[in-house]
DNA sequence: TGCGTCGTACGAAAACTATCGTACCTTTAG
DNA sequence: CTAAAGGTACGATAGTTTTCGTACGACGCA
C-alpha cells in the first residue's frame, strides 16, 4: 500500500492538491484559469502547472471534469465537509489517538482561539443537548 | 522558501518522521533498534531506513542524541505539547481559516467522537469559567 | 584469535510530488 | 484566410522524501 492512502483506500490531498480544492469549496465549480489566477494572488505559479495539478487530481478522482465546453469545468467529486471530515479524522488519530477531547485541550489552551471562539463553542454545545 | 517550512522557519515534521517521533513520545527517549521494533508491529521497514530517518531527523534539530554509549539514546528536542500545538495550528489554519470552532463543529459531528468525549469537553470548557 | 552479532555512517536508488516547456487544437477579430 | 489569444495534453525535469545496500567499527565469547 503506498504510503499516502488510507485505510479506506482513498488518497490523501498533498498540498498543492488542497490549495486547489481550496478554491473550488469556496469558488464552486471552476476553469483551470480562474483556478490559477485564484493561485496567483498568494503566489506565482504557471498556468501549465495548475492544469497539470488538476488534471491529475481527476485521475485520482478526487475532482470530476466537465468537457462538454473547451473550457473544463473541475468539480470536487466529495462535498467539502465529507473531504474535511476525512481529514481531520486522520488528524485525530495520528496525533491524539482518536481523542477529540485531548485536541479541544489543545485548542482551548491556545491563546489564538480566541475568547469569541470559545463563547461560540460552548454556545453550540448548549445547543446540543 | 521550501514548500515545507513554515513562516517561523521550523520543518515541518514528514509523515515518516511523526511516525518516530510519536514512538518517542509513547515511550520517552530510545535507541534507534527500539523504535524499529515498534515501527515494525505498524508495518515492515528496514532498520537501516529508521536509522537514517532519525540521523536526519537529528540534522535537522528535531532530535538530539545522547551519543556516550554504542548505542545512541535519542530524544525530541522539543515537547510533544509544543509541536502538536504547532501542528494543530497549521491544521486549523489550512482548514478552517483559523477558526477552532468551526473545527469544533465538525468534531462533533463526526460520529465517532463519542458522547463519552463530547461531555469531557463539556467539564472542560465548565472548568474554564 | 577469529567469528557472529549488533551498532553507526553514508551514498545512492526508488518513490513521490511539483513545475514547466513545448506541441498542438480551437476560437475569434480583422 | 490568418494571426493572436487562450485552451488542453503530456513528457521531461527538478525537488523532496523514503528506503535500502554496503562498509565498517565495537563487543562478546568459544
Amino acid at each position: 500500500m503506498k504510503m499516502n492512502e488510507t485505510e479506506n483506500n482513498l488518497p490523501e490531498p498533498t498540498k498543492a492538491e488542497l490549495e486547489i480544492l481550496q478554491v473550488l469549496w469556496e469558488f464552486g465549480p471552476s476553469t483551470v484559469r480562474f483556478v490559477n489566477d485564484q493561485l496567483n494572488m498568494q503566489r506565482e505559479v504557471n498556468y501549465t502547472s495548475t492544469l497539470k495539478q488538476m488534471q491529475i487530481l481527476t485521475e485520482k478522482g478526487i475532482l470530476k471534469r466537465d468537457e462538454s465546453q473547451m473550457k473544463h469545468i473541475y468539480i470536487p467529486v466529495e462535498a467539502e465537509e465529507k473531504t474535511k471530515v476525512q481529514l481531520l479524522d486522520r488528524f485525530v488519530n495520528t496525533l491524539y489517538k482518536g481523542s477529540a477531547s485531548q485536541l479541544m485541550m489543545q485548542l482551548l489552551g491556545n491563546e489564538k482561539t480566541s475568547k469569541k471562539e470559545i463563547e461560540e463553542i460552548k454556545r453550540l454545545l448548549d445547543s446540543m443537548e
